[in-house]
DNA sequence: CCCGGAGCCACCCTTTCGGGTGAACCCGCA
DNA sequence: TGCGGGTTCACCCGAAAGGGTGGCTCCGGG
């Protein structure tokens, strides 16, 4: 896999901290892999090797988008970026098309090992490491969000209650209330709605040029 | 009063649609008065005849600011336009050197009138003419929003309590809890997270720099 | 002159949120 | 090996929010 062209990995996310993340993490293997920031529905519709599906604050296992992405003519595979490893998910996402489940937790070395293997045609499923550190951005990282916190930050920026976000983040409802009060404690607010002005203005809004959700439980009308 | 200068109004508030309104409705009255949107505290302190101080969302009666108004050194007079005339919030106003405490029901020519008594030095209180048609224009009007609640979204978009929203509007909180109600219902929202979002995207967030209180009950640090 | 809309408020009830505590587990680091 | 931080969850409690109903006044238009 050494002296070919680097792989194009398109990262399928809201969010521009988590491209900008994946870019600076890869940056130093870029003679193998490289991330192209476009739009795969666009103008400008250059093929890509990969679609790289990231899970943060987005449908967990992405059902409807992975078969998109999986079914889309510029896409070659698609591979899920994740730290939700439920058996349920990871089989979802398979019988959808991805080719690849891996772990946020992975190095930069080993993700893009699998990134390769993904696009030679292997099906790579991360095993699950544990919780170890996670490499990467994301938005908030800077305000010492971790990224659950983060994460559930940002779905409540989206005006989502915390049934709704417990369901999505395939989490039970009394740990999505522990990443709220510790968010609220390092953001410095006491309420929902200043929860919500602070995600507004710290970039937690979904950037929906970048990809738009199909179906699942977003908030209409606004 | 016929043949002199226009007298030169400053709107006083931190939303630009009230400014916009309260523009188009004196605009035929070009020749008695004029408003002059600027920045009293910024580089260009040209001398303005009366500042117009809106309650719109704002402390109302603004104790603080009335009183910084009234001292400086650009402004003539000091007029506050409101629909509350809650006895005490009258005297405060006055007391802190407002020279006029106007109704906003008032129609275009009366409120001219108002005006130019109160540059002539008089003191001008309205009676307070009960509950008439509301002229004028304030965020959310083309969504169907009756003044009240609008006022009461756009203090729900700074992330404020019903409590704090209830001191600040001088209202019971069933009523503040009654304008959000049938609020929602127009927006089309369901919980107070949803209801900032649609504020922010809405233009019902207050623009700061127009004019930034002083004290009161503003949630810091966002 | 009645109706509807706006403003204002009260009482009720259920759901949601906020916050405190405690407790597992896994990890990396000292 | 112990500590701290992250992840996950449970239980509990009080406070806030959401929503329904009803009632009153004032106003303007048909």
């Amino acid at each position: 896999m050494s002296q070919s062209e680097p792989l194009r990995i398109s990262v399928v996310t809201e969010y521009s901290a988590i491209v900008r993340g994946l870019h600076a993490m890869l940056h130093r293997h870029e003679s193998r892999v490289m991330i192209v920031d476009q739009d795969l529905d666009g103008d400008n519709p250059r093929q890509v090797d990969i679609a790289l599906y990231d899970t943060f604050a987005q449908d967990q296992g992405g059902t409807g988008e992975v078969a998109r992405l999986a079914r889309h003519p510029r896409v070659g595979r698609v591979a899920v970026l994740t730290w939700n490893f439920d058996e349920e998910l990871v089989q979802q996402a398979l019988s959808r098309g991805a080719s690849g489940y891996l772990a946020r937790s992975l190095p930069a070395a080993a993700l893009v090992d699998a990134l390769e293997r993904v696009h030679r045609g292997e099906t790579v499923v991360s095993t699950p490491t544990g919780h170890g550190q996670v490499a990467g951005e994301w938005p908030g990282r800077e305000e010492a969000l971790a990224p659950r916190e983060a994460e559930v930050l940002a779905l409540i920026t989206q005006g989502l209650p915390n049934t709704v976000i417990a369901a999505q983040t395939h989490l039970s409802i009394n740990s999505v209330k522990s990443y709220i009060r510790t968010a609220y404690r390092k953001i410095g607010v006491t309420s929902r709605s200043q929860a919500v002005l602070w995600g507004v203005r710290h970039g937690f809004e979904p950037d929906r040029r970048r990809h738009r959700p199909v179906g699942g439980a977003t908030i209409a009308s606004l």
